[in-house]
RNA sequence: GGGGCCGUAGCUCAGCCUGGAUAGAGCGCGGGACUUCUAAUCCCGUGGUCCCGGGUUCAAAUCCCGGCGGCCCCGCCA
């Protein structure tokens, strides 16, 4: 039993036994005590039923106190004012809470339900930015969560490679710079090296005219060119995916499935979408200002308010689609409601021999999509967009599919104005903005470099023992850390302020310290001299009975996230773990403790390790055995 | 103009959904603790008109209404 399994049978107690006697039925919330000082678990079941009963609180509650009492579970209840503070059995609820971590309690039912995750989604023309950090780290804690939590998960990575950022980037590269495709090898890494050509290109844009023209020109060989210039736009674009793909890889995340805008054209999916919209009279010609273009008519609800012209184009008058079409296209076939399917190629394998696959026209046949549910993990700014897709669905009469279209939505990173001056940008305001286009920003592969600097400084300096490479690898896990922790703690629908100091400071509440705890606990475990568990020799320092108290919690904490699909409070839970683990650790002493004593808190060390193992895997964060 | 989000300590943020006990962390600042399982740690201290006003309630940071301030969206870009 964990604690929800207590709270359960304590709110069933309580709930029958007024049902029996007064004919109520309370429902009974439990309060977070103020400290476990004053209760283990807490209800004031004594306020809500005050009303009802016209009788005082504390009178009730002492009433409700000892109808809990009865339960094997509980050592002692207290009454104040309203509540009624119950107190756990400690050595019972210790000898639970190791029973439940020898086995797995974080494992789930299969829910036989696909949920296909979108994110990273990059355009493939310049080097990924912290931004682009935040969406991959929350979509891939997602990912891991939702298929801890029982759902067959699929990731899926969206690459708009025929997009006018790609063509921004080309046209710097061949018009600018005068490369072809057998140059492209001196420029690695090109996604940097691209970056400032693609700056370039949007300053030049203002003054040379001519340069346009080459931006249509390249934006149609990449739609269906066949041309020299479309292999080495194409080329380009591989490249520099490929590139985001290694960076996201620094930490750990990884893809299942790439699926490429040139492919989804080609498919033919958005022309599928635009008949099924004509049909239902949803597409239709525009009119006024959108004459000659076709749009999506959206009905008069609140979140197409924003729009106030109560259309959005589908189709421009050029004949060309826009990226809404097709992505309403992409989105009926991730749910398997259109027949075509593209064959699926192998765009690269990962070390550990996982195949990442990409949409293609010349693999193999694969069950990629199907999906009973689709997340798709974007930038907050683009809800109105993400609100006509869902729209769409159901005006085509997909209702299940429309309630199951998720945008996952995040909030922007902005840089904070210290951390913008150490790149060289200079604002009078406390909060500056990145701009991919003007280049103000902060590079994913510079920030990890800096952080993995600091971190192989440290471990080198505490461990000089350690060979160069074994301390690298340690030096990458706690970065990754270190950068995961970092976007996943916040509320992810707020803007965030990044600065690198506090990026990289690897103490307070940070990826690091968590890890260090971990360290710690297999510290103890490697030094100290075995012992049979004993509950006898458990609870004789005061520090081990609010870390027991809260790995009880686990269960009811990562239930919590995956339905809210919020990995912040997973996160926020693991910090709140490690910090209990320390206090333990400062205060209880384990080797060369007397026997039971000795057994009693490896019980608990081990309990830790195993809490943290499941918990950090499903936020990525890796375990280091030194640090 | 319309729609949305936010306002909590010097700074960065939890808590608000689902009202409940003295409003919590981290950073910073001041002090203290390493012959002991690694001090990337811990302990003590410092610091708050929970933006303002009103309402609902036994009870409001939390719910409702109205202000004020900041941000985002409202492209035939994505």
């Amino acid at each position: 039993m964990l604690i929800d399994d207590y709270k359960k049978e304590i709110a069933e107690r309580i709930r029958e036994y007024f049902r029996e006697k007064y004919g109520v039925e309370p429902k009974i919330r439990f309060t977070p005590p103020p400290s476990f000082e004053v209760a283990d678990i807490a209800t004031p079941i004594g306020f809500s039923l005050a009303k009802v009963l016209k009788r005082p609180p504390e009178d009730i509650a002492k009433e409700a106190a000892e109808v809990v009492k009865g339960l094997d579970f509980v050592e002692k209840v207290e009454v104040a004012k309203g509540y009624i503070n119950v107190f756990l059995d400690k050595k019972r609820a210790l000898k639970d809470l190791l029973e439940e971590l020898q086995g797995d309690p974080l494992s789930f039912e299969k829910k036989n339900k696909k949920v296909v995750v979108e994110h990273t989604n990059i355009n493939p023309n310049k080097a990924a930015h912290i931004g682009h950090v935040r969406n991959a780290v929350l979509g891939d804690a997602l990912a891991r969560i939702l298929r801890r939590y029982g759902y067959d998960v699929e990731v899926q990575n969206y690459i708009d490679d025929t997009g006018v950022q790609v063509a921004d980037t080309v046209v710097g590269l061949r018009f600018l710079r005068g490369l072809r495709k057998e140059d492209l090898d001196r420029y690695e890494p090109l996604d940097k090296y691209c970056r400032h050509v693609y700056t370039l290109v949007n300053k030049r844009y203002e003054i040379d005219k001519e340069l346009v023209k080459y931006q249509r020109e390249v934006l149609k060989e990449l739609e269906r060119g066949s041309s020299e210039l479309a292999e080495f736009a194409r080329e380009v674009s591989r490249r520099i995916c490929k590139r985001h793909i290694e960076t996201m890889y620094r930490l750990e995340i990884e893809y299942d499935l790439l699926t490429r805008e040139s492919h989804i054209i080609r498919l033919g999916l958005a022309e599928e979408a635009l008949r099924k919209l004509k049909e239902k009279g949803v597409a239709v010609e525009g009119e006024d200002e959108f004459s000659g273009a076709i749009v999506i008519k959206l009905p008069n609800k609140r979140e197409f308010k924003a729009l106030d012209k109560g259309a959005k184009v589908l189709v421009r008058s050029d004949g060309t689609f826009t990226y809404l079409l097709k992505d309403i296209g992409y989105t009926l076939r991730k749910f398997g409601l259109v027949d075509k399917d593209f064959l699926y190629d192998v765009f690269m394998r990962y070390p550990s021999g996982k195949e990442l696959r990409t949409t293609s026209f010349e693999g193999k046949k694969d069950g990629f999509g199907k999906a009973d549910i689709v997340i798709n993990v974007i930038d907050i700014r683009q809800g109105v967009l993400q609100a006509i897709i869902r729209y769409a669905l159901e005006a085509m009469g997909y209702e299940e599919q429309a309630r199951n279209f998720i945008h996952y939505a995040y909030g922007v990173v902005h840089l904070s104005k210290k951390t913008a001056e150490r790149f060289g940008i200079y604002s009078k305001k406390e909060i500056v903005k990145m701009s991919g286009r003007k280049g103000i920003g902060i590079i994913a592969d510079d920030l990890f470099d800096e952080i993995e600097k600091i971190a192989l400084e440290n471990i080198l300096s505490k461990h000089p023992e350690l060979d160069l490479k074994e301390a690298r690898e340690i030096a990458r896990k706690i970065m990754v850390a270190s950068v995961r922790y970092m976007m996943l703690k916040y509320d992810r629908l707020k803007d965030m302020v990044f600065d690198i100091e506090e990026a990289m400071n690897l103490s307070g509440e940070s990826g690091p310290y968590i890890q260090y705890s971990v360290v710690r606990a297999k510290n103890i475990i490697k030094k100290s001299e075995p012992a049979e568990f004993d509950p006898e020799g458990a609870f004789l320092c005061d520090k081990e009975r609010p870390l027991v108290r809260s790995l009880l919690e686990i269960r009811e904490r990562f239930v919590e996230a995956a339905e809210k699909m919020d990995p912040q409070l997973l996160a926020r839970y693991a910090y709140e773990l490690a910090m209990r683990f320390n206090e333990f650790y400062e205060s209880c002493r384990v080797a060369g403790e007397p026997d039971h004593i000795r057994g009693a808190r490896l019980g608990i060390v081990k309990a830790y390790i195993k809490a943290m193992e499941l918990l950090l895997d499903v936020l990525g964060i890796p375990i280091v055995e030194v640090m």
